[in-house]
DNA sequence: TATGTATATCAATATAAGTTGATGTAGGAG
DNA sequence: CTCCTACATCAACTTATATTGATATACATA
């Protein structure tokens, strides 16, 4: 995964509005502690979750439309199941080695 | 090669406020924009700030205070200017390596 | 003392994000 | 075909954030 950076000394062309989304995303209790279970538990069904984070189930699913579309959590559908995991590339991309195992995998 | 700890979900003693504060803190181009200006530039009084980044002398001081909150950033008063800089430990403490030098200083 | 400069804070408003309950859809079971 | 389950999406609403212009504060200088 590249990382849209530079650091041109003068104008660098730094692109803010990519990781805007991206902190936009973790910028919510109920999705960092989504992230956080996924990263506990791995793989998990939507409704496992709506029972583990105890919220109404359109709830859940805009958190978690919010986290696919910044690429933090990919969908693997099963039978009629649709489970959820964490990106690791990304995870790993923006956030610290301290949050490994909190809300990031090791690498 | 050290094992990750796994957090029992129910005890783990994850705390979603104290993130969802530092990464609301980073959801925003515009303060994105004034750490990487302080990453490139280091140090920086608020009268430049406002010319760099071309925006209200107000709005900026709302978005300082938001940073510093947050503790990503730290003041040193220097005669009758306000000069902000990164604070390292934040920096390093929640964002990868990979977004040194764009966020974040080296280590 | 009056004026200027650097910055913070405030109150009003505008905008964006989150919540809720209802409805839509797709596939499976009867 | 009809009903059920597992989700996604929508529209109305609530709440949180951001923006603006004005004012406040603190200090320096004429």
């Amino acid at each position: 995964m590249e990382i849209p950076i530079r650091f041109e000394t003068k104008s660098n062309s730094f692109d803010p509005a990519y990781y805007e989304k991206k902190f936009k995303a973790l910028a919510d209790e109920k999705r960092l502690t989504l992230l956080n279970e996924l990263c506990v538990r791995g793989e998990t069904c939507v409704c496992d979750l709506t029972e583990i984070l105890d919220i109404p189930q359109s709830k859940l699913s805009y958190h978690i439309k919010i986290l696919l579309d910044a690429e933090f959590i990919e969908r693997e559908k099963k039978g009629q199941w649709n489970y959820y995991k964490l990106k690791e590339e990304t995870m790993n991309e923006i956030l610290s080695e301290k949050l490994c195992c909190i809300l990031r995998p090791s690498e």
